[in-house]
RNA sequence: GCCGGGAUGGCGGAAUUGGUAGACGCGGCGGACUCAAAAUCCGUUGGUGGCGACACCGUGUGGGUUCAAGUCCCUCUCCCGGCACCA
């Protein structure tokens, strides 16, 4: 062993064992910068501040490593800025509403609020078992009054300004959880959360105008260059703008008018029949004095957005007996109720153009109706429209005035005539739905509004805010127990003082996180919703976290930025400059599946991996009894496949720095990271590594500094390969994100020290300085064990302390670059030049190579091509 | 169907602007230490041939551009993600 003396906490300790204990190490680590407050952070006016942000948690109850993932990648950019000398702010909080915690309190009889704050404490001291550089002086729950007084405050300033409104709509409604869905939340037909196939409802509910801010939402995609291009992408689509006219076609021995909305104006001449949804007005007239007819769009409304009925896709339709009269040739064209059309986007009403739409073309083709040629490809080919509409842009023909005009001349022109005729204007369409927000749930926000039989609907005044939400209820499964509890409901009237009844509804969770992370700048603010302290920290310059919240999420957090600066509480448009987001956390599957039975997993910690003479894997056995499990790929961690990995055993076995260099080793942040025991174990030799190098350099003394004038090319060379890893870890860590390739790049260097001769106290000197500057490189991704090494290697002040290594650009001078020489492209050989040469000297060098030389073998050189300091390429 | 991303050794991955394919790690193989095992250390590890120097093949498929292609262009196959009667 090597007995070592270092500094800590100031004093001189000598120390015998250097075994690495990672819990004594990480408890030390984690004392001192409790103690130093190392990471409470303050504004600092005309300081560079670095507002690191990570999404925070639902407490569910306990860690997964999906979360030990996304804060390990948050905590890693926090120290590294921290290191380059930015103000970082990176607080932590809760997403503490929400469904779980009532499904708890079923379960368990247990209410929601304890379940939570529970939840609560036993994640946080998870969090902070991993070492995190979190300020929690800033922490925020948003089932906290402090917090959720500020949604009720917003909302109400929303309903004045005519932002927040009332409507009674069709809704999406979950059968299981009992409430509404906004559209956002449906997936596939069914709830985002239960997987329940929804059903349509008319429900009077709130709704925020987030489509009054559609065009700016889409528009400012295009400034957010931090952003990645799949999630502006999905947002764009999720907006889904589109430009085209909408067109009155009067209707047929009425005073009525069929508004439509089309984006193919150039196809207006191929009109044949005209199309609208089992819900449009028209249609319920047309049901009135037809029985076949209120059937069927009676089926239709049962039909609902089930899973058979979007797997079926059958276009179904019937004729409501009323015709419309085609605005520029006077021609009759039935109206058809049909099943695809939607009421809820544009018109809810189409004009139906079976040659170039193949939709309407199914239908056409279906119920016998004709299909009209109005436009022809460029090229003057014949498309076959007995097979399928042709649906590219071509020329217009059989359109009258307009034949030979193109998709763009077309619409111009046709839009111009229809507006002189007063019969269409051009129109801006949009996919994206006003978000509704109110839920007939318990555990969420209190909507704060009073109804009274004489004043109407009442907002609760502000000095009466906020509305508490009772925290001891117990739900039972049967609607919300606000909407039973006399206490909570009966209250007086704001305006007349007269018996009143208290809404029961509690807003959406999304309303929740959609500006917590404004309030962490000033979450101790009792007076008032935000203070300038917002507009120091904000906007947030790094924000990580799943792809899952590409669109709900980050989409009403934008919208909801917006809605705040234009109520004059904040100057801010996009609240998160750059998004980073991480891949899922897979693992092995294994299981058996009995003959009878249902199949059982086993977690892969359970099951040893056996492979051949050449590594590959060919059985996996169960350690409990040594029979075989199948080996049925990878999946994201889940119990229900039994594959998850606790964090807290991990901490406990390895340690919390082994568990986050394997996490940011083993891929890129982006992408999917596949779970290895053996991986795990490899970064746990790393740090052991590591560990032993420094005590044993340690264990020398402390020598004197470089004597950069001095050094033989030995030294040089270290010290080049060193400036060289330092330039590439900044790039790496600071810019690409590539974890990995940082840490792989520090590795080599480690290794590149082990083979390094110390033979004079100069040797030693080199040695002290690439080991500090290894320590301070890997300090953000594995902060316990630099801490401590950093004292070993004899400096009294904390690494957390310390500023990240300077690149020396003499060290990375040399006197000689290798070359590779190709001939025809293939290599054949390696030279060494002076840095210097000129071409014509590297040329020369690289035809005089032996085995280059064998290869070109007399035949003529053509050419010989030269990328200076790195190839000569010759061709013969 | 539309949009986006991807396919590289036994495995995770690297190759950043077209310039040495396989960095780093895992796994495997061989060896040292040990009574033995674990741990640790050293060597080796894309395939084929050769004692070797070396040669040939090799980044999903087929083609193209180039002195040079994992990287650029076209074709096809497969995988992952999102959207989907949006008029």
């Amino acid at each position: 062993m090597y007995p070592c003396e270092f500094v800590f906490a100031g004093e001189r300790r000598v120390v015998t064992d250097i075994a690495y204990h990672p819990a004594q190490v990480e408890a030390e680590a984690q004392q001192y910068w409790e103690e130093h407050q190392s990471f409470r952070a303050t504004e600092e006016p005309g300081r560079a501040k670095f507002y690191c942000l990570s999404m925070f948690p639902y407490p569910s109850g306990r860690l997964h490593m999906g979360h030990v993932r996304n804060y390990t990648i948050g905590d890693v950019i926090s120290r590294y800025q921290r290191m380059r000398g930015m103000n970082v702010l990176q607080p932590m909080g809760w997403d503490a509403f929400g469904l779980p915690a009532e499904n708890a309190a079923m379960a368990n009889g247990v209410p929601p609020a304890k379940w939570t704050y529970d939840n609560i404490a036993y994640m946080r001291r998870q969090l902070r078992s991993l070492g995190f550089a979190i300020d929690w002086s800033r922490e925020l729950a948003t089932c906290s009054p402090e917090y959720y007084r500020w949604n009720q405050w917003l909302f109400l300033a929303m309903r004045e300004k005519g932002i927040a409104y009332k409507t009674t709509g069709s809704v999406n409604w979950d059968p299981v959880d009992q409430t509404v869905l906004a559209n956002e939340q449906v997936i596939d037909g069914r709830g985002w959360r239960t997987g329940a196939g929804g059903e349509k409802r008319e429900i009077p509910m709130y709704y925020l105008r987030i489509t009054d801010y559609a065009p700016e939402l889409l528009a400012a995609l295009g400034e957010l260059p931090g952003w990645p291009e799949r999630v502006r992408t999905m947002q764009a689509n999720w907006i889904g703008r589109s430009e085209g006219l909408e067109i009155d076609f009067p209707v047929e021995d009425s005073a009525e008018r069929l508004r439509i909305f089309t984006t193919r104006p150039d196809t207006l001449y191929g009109v044949t029949y005209m199309a609208i949804a089992p819900e449009h007005p028209l249609a319920l007239v047309a049901a009135r004095s037809n029985l076949e007819l209120r059937v069927f769009l009676d089926e239709c409304r049962h039909q609902g957005v089930t899973e058979a009925a979007l797997e079926t896709a059958e276009k179904r339709g019937m004729p409501t007996g009323f015709h419309a009269i085609h605005p520029l040739t006077g021609r009759r064209v039935p109206i058809w109720v049909a099943n695809f059309v939607l009421m809820s986007y544009g018109t809810g009403a189409v004009m139906s153009v079976p040659a170039h739409d193949q939709r309407d073309w199914e239908f056409a083709r279906r119920f016998g109706l004709p299909i009209h040629e109005v436009i022809r490809p460029r090229d003057g080919a014949l498309p076959d429209l007995d097979t399928g509409a042709f649906t590219d842009y071509g020329m217009c023909i059989n359109s009258g005035p307009f034949d030979g005009l193109d998709f763009a001349a077309a619409f111009a022109a046709i839009a111009t005539h229809l507006e002189g005729l007063s019969a269409g204007r051009r129109r801006t369409n949009w996919r994206l739905r006003d978000w509704g927000i109110s839920r007939q749930r318990y555990w969420g926000c209190p909507i704060p509004l009073v109804h009274c039989d004489h004043c109407g609907e009442v907002p609760v005044p502000e000095d009466q805010l906020p509305v508490l939400l009772p925290e001891n209820l117990l739900p039972d499964g049967s609607g919300s127990p606000l909407a039973k509890l006399r206490s909570f409901y009966d209250c007086e009237c704001p305006q007349c003082g007269k018996p009143a009844r208290r809404e029961t509804d509690t807003m959406d969770t999304f309303v929740d996180s959609s500006w917590y992370f404004l309030r962490y700048a000033c979450a101790d603010q009792h007076q008032r919703m935000l203070d300038e302290r917002a507009a120091y920290w904000l906007p947030v310059d790094q924000y990580i976290g799943g792809i899952e919240h590409a669109i709900l999420h980050l989409l009403y957090s934008r919208f909801w930025t917006r809605v705040m600066r234009d109520l004059g509480l904040v100057r801010l448009d996009e609240p998160f400059r750059n998004l980073l987001t991480q891949g899922m956390v897979l693992n092995d599957i294994f299981c058996r599946r009995p003959a009878s039975g249902r199949i059982e997993y086993f977690n892969p910690a359970d099951v040893r991996v056996e492979n051949d003479e050449k590594g590959r894997r060919v059985s996996a056995v169960l350690l409990g009894d040594g029979l075989p499990v199948e080996s049925v790929g990878i999946g994201t961690m889940s119990k229900s496949r039994n594959n998850g990995v606790d964090p807290n055993r991990l901490v406990e076995e390895y340690g919390a720095d082994t568990a986050r260099l394997f996490i940011m080793f083993a891929a890129p942040p982006e992408q999917s990271l596949e779970w290895s025991d053996e991986g795990v174990q490899g970064a746990f030799r790393f740090l052991r590594r590591l560990w032993r190098a420094v005590h044993q350099h340690a264990a020398g003394g402390v020598p004197g500094e470089v004597a950069v004038d001095a050094l033989d090319s030995r030294q040089a060379a270290l010290r080049r390969a060193l400036h060289q890893a330092i330039v590439k870890v900044t790039d790496d860590v600071g810019r690409r994100y590539t974890f990995n390739t940082a840490i792989a790049a520090v590795m080599e260097l480690l290794n590149e020290i082990g083979r390094f001769e110390i033979q004079a106290d100069a040797d030693r000197a080199v040695v002290q300085e690439a080991l500090e500057s290894v320590v301070l490189m890997l300090s953000p991704i594995v902060p316990h064990i630099c801490h401590r090494l950093w004292h070993v290697l004899g400096h009294a002040r904390a690494v957390v302390d310390e500023r990240w290594p300077e690149v020396d650009q003499t060290a990375l001078a040399s006197d000689s670059v290798e070359i590779v020489v190709q001939v025809n492209g293939k290599v054949r050989g390696r030279i060494s030049v002076p840095a210097a040469a000129r071409e014509d000297e590297v040329k020369a060098a690289a035809l005089a190579e032996e085995n280059v030389n064998r290869h070109v073998a007399g035949k003529p050189v053509r050419r010989v091509i030269v990328v200076p300091g790195k190839l000569v390429n010759v061709v013969v």
